[in-house]
RNA sequence: GGCCCCUUCAUCUAGCGGUUAGGAUUCCAGGUUUUCAUCCUGGCCACAGGGGUUCGAGUCCCCUAGGGGUCACCA
């Protein structure tokens, strides 16, 4: 035994050790990286979501950087607003939560860094100078760039002017970006850049240059993004190169577009996360919407969260942006709240509408009942306050539909039929009430339904009687009956 | 305007040279339901246009058109 302990040992080790770096080549980072200027936004949540999925498939990590560099437009709030969205929807970083703002220090020493290395230097040029040199390229049809005039300065510079830095880009060749999604894109370097700008005249740095830094520092290896940020990235690429980091893999995620085709934004109804919950919709059916949208997997439709980790991969996601559209998601909600346990929809029903069901001793009946036939947990309250409560009027449609010639000799008939029953339990017995007034009568069910149900719930439509009957209870019932005998 | 990306039913999409171009949502019709909804069945509806390549093209190439994105001391 202590032979075999032996010989095992180192064994064991080595295929440990062989795991742990096969595992560390294939370690997928990944990030989502909000600027904190408002709600978390539709758009913003499905490239979260994948990029959550690309790291769960792969046993990496996913991790949030709140990019608030911009202190007039950046608020505490709107950084929270998001966090929020991501615990309703069951994301999470894997790692702490990295706010840029907290990260100057290590801006300043990689800008300094690259001055040091003679790759940046400073620019006297004022904004405008700058602005006067865009207008007149422009006047002449010339892309707008910077000249370079201080690229190899080495004179005295100007009195009062705070330099701004910039990088040496490169100035001529191409930029090819490897795109997982849309293929090896070339960008020719005179057309795209120039020397732009990595910190202002403030010494803040700059956005291109600051994702770079931490795209790098935080160890990302997929970077999956809107396709929005596609020129963004020869730039990125230019200070990767300038810093000797290693370029990752880029993922540029086509727009989601509204109905007009035109960019998702505020304007376009619903595109704060949060208000869907406010308008009830679970958050899977949110994100097997999401999911969906740009990326399918054959014929499938619905995908359980553990489904989508498993089958995500971010090459099978579609090169054209796609159109919101909300239909498809009503769908979605209904089957998912079909498919909830009542607890759940219960629980949810307090929490985010303050609808308390807790005490109702026929709640299992009733949302039994409801759960079939919602589109959103908001329709769930509508409907069963209007069983619960008695009708406030009647839709005179309805009464002048339903209540014919014998219409009230009948409800009369089943009231009192009904007041002589007891031990009424389950929808059962309430269907074998109005069936034994059927047959007395020999009537179809619909000469007592259509008056029973104006009586009951003012209108027309709803569900089953028999429920709302075993909801509301005997005594109610009868109530409402006679409440409809003498107004109508 | 320069650069870049995109283009299959109304919408989300499958398709990876040979299919009656499939599924889903919406819509319509029928069935179920006392009603409405759900559910079930069926139906309508698409390869932007034009050239090539090929025995054969939604699939490959080129052009045109249309749409989108981006061009800051914003992110």
């Amino acid at each position: 035994m202590l032979n075999r302990g032996r010989i095992l040992l180192p064994f064991n080790l080595l295929l440990f050790t062989i795991a742990y770096f096969k595992q560390r080549k294939s370690m997928v980072v990944t990030r989502f990286a909000p600027s904190p200027t408002g709600y978390l936004h539709i758009g913003g949540l499905r490239t979260a979501l994948f990029s959550y999925l690309w790291a769960r498939k792969n046993g990496g990590k996913f991790v949030l950087r709140i990019e608030d560099t911009d202190k007039a437009r950046n608020s505490e709030e709107a950084a929270q607003k998001i966090l929020q969205a991501f615990t309703w929807l069951g994301l999470s970083s894997d790692e702490e939560i990295v706010y840029q703002s907290q990260r100057d220090d290590i801006y300043r020493k990689y800008i300094q860094q690259l001055l040091d290395e003679n790759k940046a230097y400073y620019c006297y040029m004022t904004k405008e100078e700058l602005d006067a040199l865009r207008e007149e390229q422009q006047a002449k049809k010339e892309r707008p760039r910077y000249d370079g005039r201080y690229r190899d300065f080495s004179g005295t510079p100007p009195k009062g002017v705070e330099p701004v830095i910039r990088i040496k880009a490169p100035t001529s060749g191409t930029i090819t970006v490897h795109d997982g999604i849309k293929g090896s894109i070339e960008f020719k370097v005179e057309d795209m850049l120039d020397d732009f700008i990595i910190a202002r005249s403030d010494g803040s740095p700059t956005y291109n240059f600051v994702v770079a830094v931490d795209d790098a520092l935080m160890g990302i290896t997929d970077v999956i993004r809107g396709d929005d940020h596609l020129s963004n990235t020869p730039k990125q690429i230019v200070v990767y190169n300038a810093l000797g980091f290693e370029v990752p893999k880029f993922y540029h995620v086509p727009m989601i577009h509204n109905a007009q085709g035109k960019k998702l934004s505020k304007r376009d109804g619903a595109t704060d996360v949060m208000e869907y919950k406010k308008m009830g919709y679970l958050p899977e059916a949110l994100l097997n919407f999401l999911v969906r949208l740009g990326w399918s997997h054959g014929d499938q439709e619905i995908f359980s969260l553990e489904e989508m980790v498993s089958l995500f991969d971010p090459s099978d996601i579609n090169r054209s942006a796609s159109i919101y559209n909300v239909e498809k998601l009503d769908w979605l909600n209904a089957h998912y709240i079909k498919n909830s346990s009542n607890e759940r929809i219960e629980r949810l029903l307090e929490e985010d509408f303050g609808f308390i069901l807790s005490s109702h001793d026929k709640k299992e009946v009733l949302l039994d009942a409801l759960k079939e036939r919602a589109k959103t947990l908001k329709d769930i309250v509508d409907m069963a306050q209007e069983i619960l409560n008695p009708p406030s009027q009647y839709d005179p449609k309805a009464v002048k539909k339903a209540f014919k010639a014998d219409a009230k000799e009948i409800l009369e008939d089943f009231k009192n039929t009904l007041a002589q029953k007891e031990s009424l339990h389950l929808p059962v017995d309430y269907h074998d009430v109005m069936e034994e007034v059927v047959q007395k009568r020999q009537i179809g069910f619909g000469k007592i339904g259509q008056p029973l149900r104006v009586s009951l719930l003012g209108k027309l439509g709803g569900p089953g009687l028999d429920v709302v009957m075993t909801v509301i209870g005997k005594e109610e019932t009868i109530a409402r009956i006679d409440k409809a005998l003498r107004e109508l």
